[in-house]
DNA sequence: CGCATTTTGTTATGAGTACTAATTATTTCA
DNA sequence: TGAAATAATTAGTACTCATAACAAAATGCG
């Protein structure tokens, strides 16, 4: 396949994007998309997806949590929540254990071969984010932070 | 349908991410999502997606321009965006016209409805756009730009 | 020129993600 | 106790994104 950089004819770098270029919006998008591919095939050895290894982070730091409660943080539905924790659990990463006041609830937690997948997933994505974090330059990070944080919350 | 933040039990708030909240990557997620459903939200009344906008924005930069150029240039796969202009050009907004040159391809350009639409749908767009750089507080547009774009580029 | 290769647009199709509605079991509360 | 709310689930849907294969036309090289 024939990248459109080494393409002859056309040249599509003279193509005018009517503005988009200079939007926050459109390079946003662009950014992000960029930093998920990047972390997807970080985490490609450990066949897990972005979403997984963000529920594994949660689940590690609150053992015990409901899937409600995750789904809020990470703002996943909880349907699709479902499915997630289903795979995990098929793949005996993560367990569904009782809670004790509550029967319909499950308690999460994850199980020692979760834990020690855990461990190597977070090492790839360390070196992921070391990786965008040099990408950010002269601007610091908590700025940066600050900012997305304040465009979140539009 | 109550919002988490003013639900009684289970305070969410004290939830930890495990870690994702200072990442970059995520909050790059949070901020992307925000901004696109802002500005599907304002584009609702002219019935266009962010992406119809985008191509409208292109086409409008370079008339005559050819279905592989915009798709390189916005990142959009060729199949995807037949249906696009399928629906922009049903709807009499987009023109599909001859190429002198080529009998495959088509030269791309807005109609009348489609220049007098796009004109509104800027409006609404420059109004969307003021509310993303506002939340950028101190950290200036050209900054953030190319620390984002340096991202997209990982 | 003539024939293989490439390119444009198209169709069909599948994977992945995300959303809604409705159901069951359980808990909460008036 | 009975009504309403909640946790998880199921089923169905919609939207985005990607790939493969194709016809028509253009390109290029012998």
């Amino acid at each position: 396949m024939i990248d459109a950089a080494e393409r002859k004819e056309p040249m599509d770098e003279g193509v005018s994007l009517g503005g988009l270029e200079t939007t926050v919006g459109f390079v946003l998008r662009l950014a992000q998309v960029a930093v998920f591919k990047d972390l997807l095939s970080a985490l490609k050895p450990f066949d897990l997806r972005v979403t997984d290894l963000s529920v594994l982070l949660v689940i590690e730091a609150t053992p015990g949590l409901q899937q409600r409660a995750i789904g809020d943080v990470l703002r996943i539905q909880r349907p699709n929540l479902v499915t997630i924790i289903d795979q995990l659990e098929a793949r005996g990463l993560v367990r569904r254990g009782p809670v004790p006041a509550d029967r319909r609830a499950y308690a999460l937690s994850l199980t020692v071969e979760g834990e020690a997948l855990l461990q190597q997933a977070k090492r790839a994505h360390a070196q992921h984010d070391r990786k965008v974090l040099d990408a950010l330059g002269d601007l610091d990070k908590e700025r940066m932070l600050a900012a997305l944080e304040r465009i979140a919350a539009l």
